[in-house]
DNA sequence: CAGGTTAGAATACGACTGTATCTCAAAGAG
DNA sequence: CTCTTTGAGATACAGTCGTATTCTAACCTG
């Protein structure tokens, strides 16, 4: 056995520069070239490790799901429900240069999974357990019967709102308010006791 | 003057070319001689009327703004106010070949836009103009309090279910269910009256 | 009918695409 | 040290990209 190398850890660095390259330029922007290029090597080596495009794009996609699932499982959620949701909401929300590159690559992959398969499957798959982690969360806190519509509607909500943030920067004041004015809604806080709107 | 032709009704039939064609195959798929196949002329006619591809793209995202406007329209608002909200977002869901094509087009262009800003600004004003509409509207029914977030939110909500809709078919039904969760919370029903749910 | 203007097809161009193949340096096994 | 396997860069290939240019046929004006 001659010189080896860490596989895994290649394959991340490949990915990892995709995801930049996502972030920063767009998923149209994704060659071969210009992945092996922000990764630091040659097209050569990329190829290496990844025997087609689909097969890289499909790995990236995967890495960006566990991030995102990493980032959501770093939120407190001993805090008051109410709280803690929005905390989730907003770890996945571009309201910074870093969860916006994060924000930018899921939709990326997400519009593009409507007409690949592959990615389609992955994408329902990390949403699976987002949902499911999210539903059990919220029906273990009390606040939320229903929890599972109730976990869809906060998840599709905060995709939509990512998505207008990411052309629509000016407009993120708003766009929290409006956050803060569905959860009102969504998940009452004990203290407000369902004020009547209507 | 010599032989001459309606210039816009020939833009549009490019523009209605390239929005079938980002449906049925993505907006990768789509490129100049592509576009000009699914319009039945050659390239050569598409760049008579685009100078440049990113012009074609800018006119067929106005385009697609003003169908949904146009579809949004057409819904009857006199209905109650919750119904008719429902009826608003169907409009926009992928729950049928048509509106799915629109809805791909939506989304593809979104998220294109998050690094074009020709096509951001396009975006913004078709949301203004949508959000503007919908805040008035809610307003005038009286069932909401805060119009603009919540027409924001409901924006937003439907967005992200559309998107989950795109590739996750399957999961349509649970999809509406939390539609109709987060619209019943958002928008109470004057029979229900806020049932407790904390 | 002749003349000029336009619609639209055809073609040309250099750049870039994904993938396959080739070459070479490095490093552990004997 | 030598051999052999591997990582990785370089290059080749056929195809597509956006755009510019050229060409032909059709039409309206005079």
């Amino acid at each position: 056995m001659p010189r080896t190398v860490d596989r895994d850890e290649q394959r991340r660095r490949v990915g990892t520069a995709l995801l930049r390259l996502v972030a920063e330029r767009g998923l149209d922007e994704v060659s071969v070239r210009t992945v092996a290029a922000a990764a630091g090597c040659s097209s050569g080596a990329v190829q290496k490790y990844f025997r087609t495009k689909e097969e890289m794009l499909a790995f990236a996609a995967e890495l960006a799901g566990e991030r995102v699932e990493r980032r959501m499982a770093g939120v407190d959620t001993a805090l008051p429900p109410r709280r803690a949701l929005r905390d989730l909401v907003l770890t996945t929300l571009p309201v910074d240069a870093e969860r916006r590159a994060e924000a930018v690559a899921q939709l990326a992959f997400a519009v593009h999974a409507a007409h690949h398969p592959r990615l389609a499957e992955i994408r329902r798959r990390i949403d699976r357990d987002i949902r499911h982690a999210l539903a059990a969360w919220l029906e273990s806190t009390g606040y939320a019967t229903g929890a599972v519509p109730v976990a869809d509607a906060v998840i599709a909500l905060s995709d939509g709102l990512a998505l207008r943030m990411l052309y629509s920067p000016g407009e993120q004041a708003r766009l929290l308010a409006a956050l803060d004015r569905a959860l009102d809604d969504l998940i009452p806080d004990p203290g407000t006791d369902r004020p009547p709107r209507a």
